[in-house]
DNA sequence: CCAGTAGCA
């Protein structure tokens, strides 16, 4: 068990990537304290051209002893910021090039200072509006009532966000907006060329999510319509390089404006140093055969060898976490002596928010926190106070076969980028070491340097309409910063035609395509919406919609499972999965939305809150469409014909003489079974309809629903004529 | 004989 860590070999490695190589020093005054402004002489700085790209590099200036008296508190803090030696660069850069991209780590300041280092310069004058982009909600709150306090004023005026069902902002009055990318690009649906803005600021790009990668794709077009436009790319890692090709405007557009136009379309790279600690690296001498006894034993190893501090432990899902918990609070009984002192805590998005909330509590006294964690502790929350890291090298990953139409979860090895991340996690608030449960050989020559972007790894179908409701008509043609598979563009036409959301043009059907289009959901559900209006049970059909969009209702389950699966039979309607989330929505309403009814039902009250918001979004949504709101009062062949004509597509049939429950789907005889969560798991009805599938070991219909089959060809026609015959009685 | 990386509108 000890052998492990003394295998260890340790290596001294800043956590944090290195600067960009091509440095100069700038020479800078001494008057730090001085903005620079728009239109006065640029800053002593020393420019660089890069020969490969035409980039333009600006190096560290020497640090700056701050003048500070007369600040606030709160002011010198903002000056202690490493991004704040850089503020006269960042503006004479964003003034000179359409295009700035930054790289900079945590802690460098760069998300809360920029945009007010921007509206101090003027950028926000005349009405104007600075934009910064989050890939996440929380974030996009939390960094707009931060910079609201360092600006003293209240949020939702000259500081303000929007997040979906939340607009904290006042348009006459705020001049700083933060808000998550997937608000910015609906936002282009009424301004396409984003008017109102300034300067956008797209941060955290190098996480490269799906609504991130397009909005930059649409940004680079914009630019070309809008040459003021100025546009801030903030990434934590050296893809820089890349981005910067990208925005590079191409040749023949080039040849208009003069040598030295302002901006220049050249983009600008800047890099700025980050705060955290150096963090030692171990590697594991030799591969480990199991990645979670090694991060068990490598736990009781740190406990036993190294100094207080938190240890954070990075493995890939649910299953993985509750089992490492279990070992390690085992062994807690067993040994007393040595492990007493460790509360073990798991941490991944499924929690309820209660227990997520325990890995954020003060680690007691004499005591040292262990938290088993997902990816969610890489990117979306910080913990204060882990000093170790433990590493196992992989984490889930999804991946789309555009061919069967199937998006999987597969255990993936990280990349480098990742790695780093993971490690620089150890280092908030002093040195920390990080484990590494694979070889530095793997690390150096076989562990990829970025991971694959979402864009090339998911369905497409929601990319594919909201380009074509921004009137991008060639999606084939679409500037991407890294173009999906066209197996996956075609796989996403064919499916918006066939639901006749596009026609045979590839062009937005009216009126549903455009109805479509306006509702925020996954068209397929979207189309059940404006089926469900139709047939007369829209009422209902929002509800289930609503429930389909939160991640699951249902608290998720330690031991009591019998107990669990007694309640949900409370609400269990023979037809299906969606008919009982009706059940469970009325009953909701029925205890006053209580969060002790919640409780005793096994329900996330959290989840059910957010299905009445959405719900309640819908139907005004719906109402601004000038659609009916009606109830088909237990109509519920009504309900499933409304659904079916959203999900016809995913229809599978029950295999004769089969025991154990396994389904054909009708598209393409792939084996599929129902997914133990669903009240009809076991009770297997001949035919069913699915909302999606989840592939772990085998394929699994999540949210099921009995149908008759000749429901499909009334709702389908032109999908099931070839397969007709296929299509036994029942 | 059986289970959900993360996240957004």
């Amino acid at each position: 068990m000890t052998s492990l860590l003394a295998g260890n070999r340790a290596q001294s490695v800043s956590a944090r990537p290195k600067n960009l190589s091509l440095s100069n020093v700038l020479a800078y005054g001494e008057h730090m304290a001085r903005f620079w402004r728009p239109g006065s002489e640029r800053p002593r700085a020393t420019l660089v051209d890069d020969e490969e790209g035409g980039v333009l590099f600006v190096s560290a200036p020497p640090s700056s002893s701050s003048s500070g008296f007369g600040h606030s508190s709160l002011e010198r803090q903002r000056q202690r910021l490493p991004v704040f030696k850089y503020r006269d660069a960042i503006l004479y850069l964003v003034e000179n090039h359409a295009t700035t991209i930054i790289v900079g780590e945590t802690g460098s300041g760069k998300t809360t200072q920029i945009p007010q280092y921007l509206k101090e310069a003027g950028w926000a004058e005349g009405g104007r509006v600075v934009a910064c982009t989050q890939p996440r909600r929380l974030a996009v709150q939390s960094v707009a009532s931060r910079v609201a306090e360092e600006m003293g004023v209240k949020i939702g005026e000259e500081v303000g966000y929007t997040i979906r069902f939340e607009d904290q902002t006042n348009p006459s009055v705020t001049v700083i907006k933060f808000l998550t990318d997937g608000v910015l690009i609906r936002e282009m649906m009424d301004d396409p060329l984003l008017t109102k803005y300034s300067v956008i600021m797209v941060d955290e790009a190098h996480e490269r999510s799906l609504s991130t990668d397009m909005l930059l794709g649409l940004l680079k077009k914009i630019q070309r319509r809008r040459p003021e436009l100025r546009i801030i790319i903030s990434s934590a890692t050296i893809e820089a390089k890349s981005m910067s090709t990208f925005f590079q405007a191409r040749k023949k557009d080039l040849r208009h404006a003069a040598e030295d136009c302002v901006p220049s379309h050249l983009p600008a790279i800047l890099s700025v140093e980050g705060k955290g600690y150096t963090v030692e690296i171990h590697y594991v001498e030799e591969p480990v055969p199991d990645y979670l006894q090694a991060a068990v034993h490598t736990v009781l190893s740190i406990n036993d060898k190294e100094p207080a501090g938190d240890i954070l432990v990075f493995l890939t899902g649910q299953d993985d976490i509750d089992a490492a918990v279990k070992l390690l609070r085992e062994d807690t009984q067993d040994d007393r002596r040595r492990t007493s002192g460790l509360l073990v805590l798991p941490l991944y998005s499924g929690l309820s928010r209660d227990d997520q909330g325990l890995v954020f509590a003060p680690t007691p006294k004499g005591k040292r926190k262990v938290v088993i964690s997902t990816n969610i502790a890489e990117t979306s929350l910080t913990l204060e106070g882990v000093v170790y890291v433990v590493d196992s090298g992989f984490s889930k990953q999804r991946f789309y076969n555009p061919i069967s139409d199937i998006e999987s979860l597969v255990v993936t090895p990280i990349s480098k980028a990742s790695a780093r991340q993971r490690a620089g996690r150890a280092g908030r608030i002093r040195p920390g070491k990080c484990f590494r449960l694979y070889t530095e050989e793997y690390f150096l020559k076989e562990m990829p340097t970025e991971g694959i972007p979402e864009m090339q790894r998911s369905n497409l179908v929601s990319c594919v309409i909201q380009l074509k409701a921004l009137g991008i008509d060639n999606i084939l043609g679409f500037d991407w910063l890294a173009s999906p598979p066209p197996e996956a563009m075609v796989r996403a036409l064919e499916v918006l035609y066939s639901l006749g959301i596009l026609d045979e043009d590839a062009k937005l059907t009216s009126p549903i395509g455009y109805q479509v289009a306006e509702i925020p959901l996954d068209p397929m559900i979207s189309k059940m919406i404006l089926s469900a209006c139709n047939f007369g049970c829209s009422e209902e059909i929002i509800t289930i919609a609503a429930v389909l969009s939160v991640q699951s209702i249902w608290v998720s389950m330690w031991g009591a499972q019998k107990e669990f699966d007694e309640v949900k039979l409370h609400f269990a309607a023979a037809e299906g999965d969606h008919i009982t989330y009706l059940n469970v929505y009325k009953g909701f309403l029925n205890s006053g939305k209580s969060s002790q009814w919640c409780y005793k039902n096994y329900l996330n009250y959290q989840a059910m809150k957010k299905v009445v918001d959405v719900r309640d979004q819908l139907s005004r949504l719906l109402r601004r469409l000038g659609l009916a709101l009606k109830s088909c009062e237990k109509d519920t062949q009504i309900l499933r014909k409304a659904i079916i004509a959203g999900f016809f597509a995913n229809s599978c049939h029950l295999e004769e003489y089969s025991h154990n429950g396994l389904y054909k789907t009708v598209r393409s005889s792939e084996e599929v079974y129902i997914h133990p969560s669903s009240v009809l798991f076991r009770v297997n009805p001949k035919w069913v309809v699915y909302h999606s599938l989840v592939s772990t070991n085998k394929h699994y219909m999540r949210n099921v629903i009995a149908i008759d089959p000749s429901w499909l060809i009334e709702a389908a026609p032109h999908f099931y004529q070839l397969r007709a015959p296929n299509l036994a009685p029942c």
